[in-house]
DNA sequence: TAGATTGTTAATCGATTAACAATC
DNA sequence: TAGATTGTTAATCGATTAACAATC
């Protein structure tokens, strides 16, 4: 059974937001054959400080070892654990289209072992194919989560919809939901929700844009 | 000429990435023909704290009357000036995938006002067709962003390929970069950089589930 | 004027950095 | 043992919240 550290420990948001960055650094470090490494490289390779490195590790547990640093792959599979993404979760996606597809041929369902095991949408588009999946109606999705034993449901339907979906969502027999269709879905307040705004992150680069040096 | 306020004033970066969601939220009662609004109501319905809508708005100047709250259209406006949303950006999408036709057909372009006026990628997609563009070869991105005055580039190639691209993409005349490939592109320091990683959104969803109450 | 609500100051809380004792 | 580097404590810095005077 998975063990939730970063609840029980009290972990603050700040720091959780930061490890999958560090986890993909580590891969990286992993793919070119490195084996050890200390805060004060690793920092520098991320852009962060050394003190906040060992800072945040040091809130999950001594993964260290003084005088030596990190031990990479070590330090790696601790912080998968710490995430939680080994444990084979399975993934439908509701939104059968542009968005739906591209994220059934995202590479990171592939790496990070997660199976999409169907997609669903309504009108039209069921029967459609979707990386090697038949488009399925969303009327049968319940029964669906149910059967096939369903972690993690991947929203990519346009905005209203997916509004409008909501309350049905909320009473699926999943783990999660990943929320690519920008709507603020309000749900049990049991679910977690993981909400990828492209909107918001593009008005953030247009801020960006207009406070960089190019304006002054 | 628009003017740059937030670094001027030295906004903390946590106060800028609150704004994408108020503006956001004005605009839905704008929507509901709501014009007027005080930090208590506001607030409540976005989660936050009076305290910090307030503090978080004051930063900027005084759009709020004592004793009324907030005229909706004034204060959307104003943030809409604050985050650089309303300059008429035209931008160009280079990988012509499943992201790439995923992000053309993302209604905030529209809903943004910012004109896709140009789609490249390289190889067997070329001459291919997304969102009404002809898909060009990637070593005609430099002459097209001078010739049409491009402003923003959309990177969704592959990992891969987005990270082999960066030395060219330092040299664009570009004012910033939205970036979904999920590579860490190493640019030239004053090119604003937005990246979308969806990988990490992914594994904080992972944590986000071992972390709730249905392991405990 | 009385009531409402902002903008802002002050107090609290939390996160980051610096420094160093522990220890490999 | 001497050198290196962690884990952790203490100091600093920053962000959030509470409170209230200003003022519509």
């Amino acid at each position: 059974m998975p063990q939730n550290d970063s609840k029980k420990l009290n972990i603050p948001q700040a720091v959780i937001s930061r490890l999958p960055r560090y986890y993909r650094f580590l891969g990286e470090l992993l793919r070119d054959d490195i084996f050890r490494i200390n805060s004060a490289e690793l920092a520098k390779m991320m852009g962060v400080t050394a003190s906040q490195l060992r800072q945040d590790l040091s809130r999950f547990g001594e993964f260290g070892l003084r005088g030596y640093g990190y031990n990479v792959k070590y330090l790696y599979d601790r912080i998968s654990e710490i995430l939680g993404i080994t444990n084979n979760y399975r993934a439908v996606i509701v939104g059968a289209g542009d968005s739906g597809n591209a994220i059934a041929a995202n590479p990171v369902f592939m790496k990070r072992s997660i199976r999409l095991c169907g997609v669903f949408d309504s009108g039209d588009r069921v029967g459609m194919t979707v990386a090697g999946h038949t488009v399925a109606d969303i009327s049968g999705l319940f029964d669906f989560c149910s059967a096939n034993e369903v972690d993690i449901l991947v929203i990519t339907l346009p905005k209203n919809d997916a509004a409008a979906l909501a309350p049905i969502i909320s009473e699926l027999p999943i783990k999660g939901v990943w929320n690519f269709s920008g709507a603020e879905l309000n749900l049990k307040p049991d679910i977690p929700v993981q909400n990828v705004d492209i909107e918001d992150t593009l008005m953030m680069l247009c801020h960006k844009i207009v406070s960089s040096d190019q304006y002054r």
